[in-house]
DNA sequence: AGCACGCCGACT
DNA sequence: GTCGGCGTGCTC
């Protein structure tokens, strides 16, 4: 009689044992259906064997989902590594890193035309850094962090280090942080490598996902490029993980697991001896830190690929946030200049819709959503909406509270400055490009193209605009104002708003013609502004660094989030204190240990659900994960649930 | 996770 | 007397 080992994707540690039923073929690294109390379930086979179970009745596996392996135990064992880091089960892990199609489709369109690869010759400082990676990897020195200016083209580099890994007959996985972003990044990928790329990312079907998943497990496919989840892709020989624009918050994982797919790859790299390469114009502190005490080795790339100049920096006082003052004179002299040449600009203004708040004028009410703790964003089209739950409705004609009819709209999105540009500036040809605009699913394409053409003036929009788009008309970059985000109650907020800006500034100057960026902010004192002018990262990165040491945040601490969220407050917040008071008592006399709270989070109501947290900061994880596994237990859940966040992106 | 079991409070 | 809220335990 067979039977076979098997983990279930739900928090259910261990391993289940189910009999092989005659005639059904089920080997290790295939998926089966299997009863699991009432239901039925998909399980992941790790072991087969014929030892009778001892002290159960063994039930019958149901069928089988696939006819061959679609992974192995390298992906079983990075699994119990994720469970145990973060705190889930092994099967949850596996789940979560697992295509979920049942048949394979090929049915995928390449929205690319097939060209001819295309082979770019590195320049010196390109050569170089490639050399260096490829030389320290041969003495064991695999973990690579390429610091290199927006421009600089780190991509020919990863380009050169793909080939050469493919070159040996091993296989390639290419993360970056949104799919639909970095499509010049596939495209470029796909003229070089053609039918051995692969992509792997939520937008495709589940059945798609299983295909391309199989050919690159198979080794049929040599390199994938894709989001976060890509990192988990097995391969015969895996050679190289490339992580591009690793400073990105996108590698962390916001449902159970919480991994964060840098340090998956770190431990990939580390288990299967291959290369790991991570690029940023603005690297993480942590990387940075890391790669300062030697756990990585930095490259520095310091000058634009082809030779053009970087941007001069520009900080200008704006007086406030009315549309009309967000049109500097500096900047629309430049602007209204740099049309007339026929140049670009890209405008950055980060947030989205028309107006974040809706004030009445008499008594100060404030519209918020009735789900959530925040206020509600003024859209054009007359409706308000929840940027957190989409929950929607009119704009009303009279305050709700007192009745009084004058309603402000406070404030400024993306939608009102575009109707002020295309006044003031008389640039009828504004594209505006946000969440809102970018839900159509061609947008980015249709964007590439009259950018190219050279039928839009002002490229608008939100953090959109920062990322990846590489534009060689674009000589002004106006930053609409530096101030959002500036002092949310995180400790991250700094590094992420820097690390933006300069992102920002990078669009501008590529071509032959120098670029000009105007910075526009209500506090020019702010201590970031003086480093981003001088295109200064190091300087922040000291600058920072002190300040997350002063307060013993990362990389000085490691930090977990304990946040029960539930729908009734008061049964949050007796759950919130339990969890606290467990974590207190299991780490009391830990050393470099500290826990934090119970308070409210910052976001303190979502969808619905009210939010409390603990945090702890810890110099040792083990202690705390022990604590964590003890609280969870104790967790009597209810309608309530407990996040269990290990170095979370931010505290919000 | 999801579901069954079993234990205490206010109701047709 | 019972319906049902919720804490507890188990799932091969």
């Amino acid at each position: 009689m067979q039977y076979a080992d098997v983990y279930v994707g739900y928090p259910i540690d261990g391993l289940f044992t189910y009999r092989i039923p005659d005639g059904l073929r089920v080997v290790p690294g295939i998926r089966v259906t299997a009863p699991l109390r009432s239901r039925t379930v998909t399980c992941f086979v790790a072991r087969v064997h014929d030892d009778e179970p001892d002290g159960f009745k063994a039930k019958d596996i149901i069928s089988a989902v696939d006819e061959e392996p679609i992974f192995d135990q390298r992906l079983i064992d990075l699994c119990v590594y994720v469970a145990d880091n973060y705190i889930s089960s092994t099967g949850e892990a596996l789940a979560m890193a697992l295509p979920s199609g049942r048949s394979p489709s090929k049915r995928f369109k390449n929205p690319f035309p097939e060209s001819t690869p295309k082979s770019a010759t590195l320049n010196d400082e390109q050569k170089s850094v490639y050399e260096s990676v490829i030389d320290s990897s041969g003495k064991g020195g695999l973990m690579h962090l390429i610091f290199g200016v927006t421009g600089s083209g780190k991509t020919e580099v990863y380009i050169e280090l793909a080939k050469q890994v493919i070159g040996q007959g091993r296989s390639v996985i290419f993360l970056v942080p949104e799919i639909s972003l970095s499509s010049q990044v596939f495209e470029r990928l796909h003229n070089v490598f053609g039918g051995d790329l692969i992509v792997y990312h939520s937008r495709l079907t589940a059945n798609q996902r299983l295909y391309n998943w199989m050919r690159f497990y198979s080794g049929d496919a040599k390199i994938a490029v894709g989001t976060r989840s890509s990192v988990f892709l097995q391969a015969p020989s895996l050679g190289l993980i490339v992580i591009d624009e690793e400073h990105d918050g996108s590698y962390k994982e916001n449902s159970t697991p919480r991994y964060n797919a840098r340090r998956v790859a770190f431990r990939r790299s580390g288990e299967e001896k291959a290369m790991l390469v991570m690029g940023s114009a603005t690297p993480s502190i942590e990387s940075l830190y890391m790669a300062e005490r030697g756990v990585f080795r930095l490259h520095s790339l310091k000058g634009r690929y082809g030779g053009s100049e970087m941007p001069s920096i520009e900080v200008v006082r704006v007086w406030g946030r009315r549309p009309e003052n967000m049109l500097s004179a500096p900047l629309r002299l430049y602007t209204r200049k740099a049309i007339d040449e026929g140049r670009q600009a890209i405008f950055l203004l980060n947030r989205r819709g028309f107006a974040p708040f809706l004030i009445c004028g008499d008594c100060g009410a404030v519209e918020e959503c009735p789900n959530c703790s925040i206020s509600l964003n003024v859209h054009s089209g007359g409706s308000l909406l929840c940027h957190y739950c989409g929950y929607t409705r009119k704009t009303p004609d009279a305050c709700r509270a007192c009745g009084s009819e004058k309603l402000e709209r406070v404030g400024s999105g993306t939608q009102r400055v575009e109707e002020t540009i295309r006044e003031e500036l008389m640039a009828p040809r504004v594209f505006r490009l946000d969440q809102d605009s970018a839900s159509r699913k061609d947008t980015a394409y249709e964007l590439l193209k009259k950018m190219k053409e050279g039928e839009v003036d002002i490229l608008l929009g939100t953090q959109m605009v920062a990322k990846g788009f590489d534009f060689h008309n674009v000589t002004v970059v106006g930053v609409l104002l530096a101030d959002i985000g500036m002092n949310l109650p995180d400790f991250r907020a700094s590094e992420r708003i820097f690390a933006l800006l300069m992102q920002v500034a990078g669009r501008c100057g590529r071509g032959s013609a120098p670029g000009r960026v105007i910075i526009q902010t209500l506090n020019e004192e702010h201590a970031l502004l003086r480093f981003l002018g001088r295109h200064d990262y190091e300087g922040f990165y000291r600058h920072e660094l002190a300040a997350r040491k002063a307060l013993g945040y990362p990389p000085f601490s490691r930090l977990v989030r304990l946040l029960v969220r539930g729908k009734r407050e008061e049964r949050v917040e007796k759950q919130i204190a339990e969890v606290a008071a467990v974590m207190r008592r299991e780490l009391s006399g830990v050393p470099g240990t500290a826990v934090l709270g119970p308070s409210k989070a910052p976001l303190s109501k979502i969808g619905g659900n009210f939010r409390h947290h603990v945090i702890i900061k810890a110099r040792e994880m083990d202690p705390v994960r022990r604590a964590v596994r003890i609280a969870r237990d104790g967790f009597a859940g209810g309608d309530s649930y407990l996040e269990i966040d290990i170095d979370p992106f931010d505290l919000m």
